[in-house]
DNA sequence: CGGTTGACCAAGT
DNA sequence: GACTTGGCCAACC
């Protein structure tokens, strides 16, 4: 049984590489306006490699708060990765975000 | 079932 | 642009 959590994974997936999408678009496609949740299921993040979180932002074009990682680090590392796949980043916010952002 | 929490959003100040 | 408030929904106790 698939669990909310489970749906969001395979929306993410679908995300191809080079394009990002929001919490809220993310949350729309299964259905529901919980983007808290859809951030808690993130932050479980089971399929750590499979499922890119680091590929889904807020509606302001910024990574977000993720308190899992370090408070002194920031998210640079995620940005980095992100702009490994061809996405550009200025001041942990997305460049061109409308442009980059996969609209399921 | 009620209360708390959470990687959020929108509107108001 | 930054902070505050209210609202939304799901997971956990």
């Amino acid at each position: 049984m698939e669990s909310f959590a489970e749906r969001i994974y395979r929306e993410l997936k679908k995300v191809p590489k080079g394009k990002v999408t929001t919490y809220k678009e993310l949350a729309k496609a299964v259905g529901t306006r919980a983007y808290r949740a859809v951030g808690m299921a993130l932050s479980k993040n089971p399929y750590a490699p499979e499922v890119a979180c680091h590929r889904v932002v807020t509606s302001s074009g910024r990574i977000g708060g993720f308190m899992g990682q370090k408070h002194g680090e920031k998210i640079d590392k995620k940005i980095n990765m992100l702009k490994r796949e061809g996405i550009e980043f200025v001041e942990d916010r997305v460049k061109n975000f409308e442009e980059v952002m996969f609209r399921l």
